[in-house]
DNA sequence: GAAACGTGATTGACATACTTAACGCTGGTG
DNA sequence: CACCAGCGTTAAGTATGTCAATCACGTTTC
């Protein structure tokens, strides 16, 4: 087990990588570039769940039959992953593509059922809970999403 | 180029082929070249619906920037498009990046019920929660469910 | 007939996704 | 202490996506 994992450190010291696209780029149109936001927030949930799963990047490379340089550059929002991979991923970590996709602003819909608010509604129907447990949750959950 | 090297040229186990809905796949005996059947039926999907709309090639290049090349390869099934490609033709043709996807097979579209178990899994994709908040509460119904 | 326009398909060059083999780091053994 | 064993990241290479230019064909019009 040894769950017990600390929270993500960063590597810090970062010397301010600038200047992905220069000068170069020979043809290319006036991409606002706003997708890299896009990648860099999809990276970072994907990031979050593999943890919540408690899975290593090898452990995930295995899974998914992609190999783990790649997925960490994924994480970091260094790459778009192409279909393929996003669907494994979704498939290793217990999500739809669907899911992924929202997360990576992709999707328009998606914002229903499980999403916002479906959790308050599953603790509430969920029938390993006592209602002891239920309420508990019930009040984090509620403290989390609604700061009154 | 190169090539000679045929390296990996099947990822095997893959992406286990759900297709809820479409149990009419010819499923070809071994060699499941898969994914090929998949972007065969995504690019006649988006053919039908560019023709339906009374667009040419170069007319629908225009409008997502991509080229009418690109464009007819992908509908002939000899490429996989990326997701900003993807995305731009399912705006052109005023449709959701999910539709295609389903059409492509990749989005299960299955949204399991809510019984048992549906809150972890509502937890862990709720959007409201920062992921701090979301490992938390994970954590917590973990412990209430699965007491080790 | 052959221009001049339309369409979709093909080619070759480059950018990007992806892989394999390392590296540096941290923690748990003997 | 040295020495694994695991982690995330980096470097160099191959495979694939994507584009600009061109082709080959079908339609008018002269």
């Amino acid at each position: 087990m040894t769950a017990a994992r600390s929270a993500a450190d960063e590597p810090a010291s970062g010397p301010a990588d600038e200047t992905p696209a220069a000068a170069s780029t020979p043809h290319n149109g006036a991409a606002p570039s706003g997708w890299t936001v896009q990648m860099n927030a999809l990276g970072e949930f994907i990031r979050a769940q593999r943890q919540l799963a408690n899975l290593s990047l090898r452990e995930m490379a295995s899974m998914t039959s992609v190999s783990n340089a790649y997925l960490s550059q994924v994480e970091r929002g260094l790459h778009q992953p192409s279909l393929k991979v996003l669907h494994s991923i979704a498939a290793a970590l217990q999500l739809s593509t669907e899911q992924l996709l929202a997360q990576g602003g992709w999707a328009s819909g998606a914002r229903e059922a499980a999403g916002g608010g479906g959790a308050e509604e599953a603790i509430r129907t969920d029938p390993r809970l006592s209602p002891e447990q239920r309420a508990a949750l019930l009040g984090v959950y509620r403290s989390f999403v609604d700061p009154e």
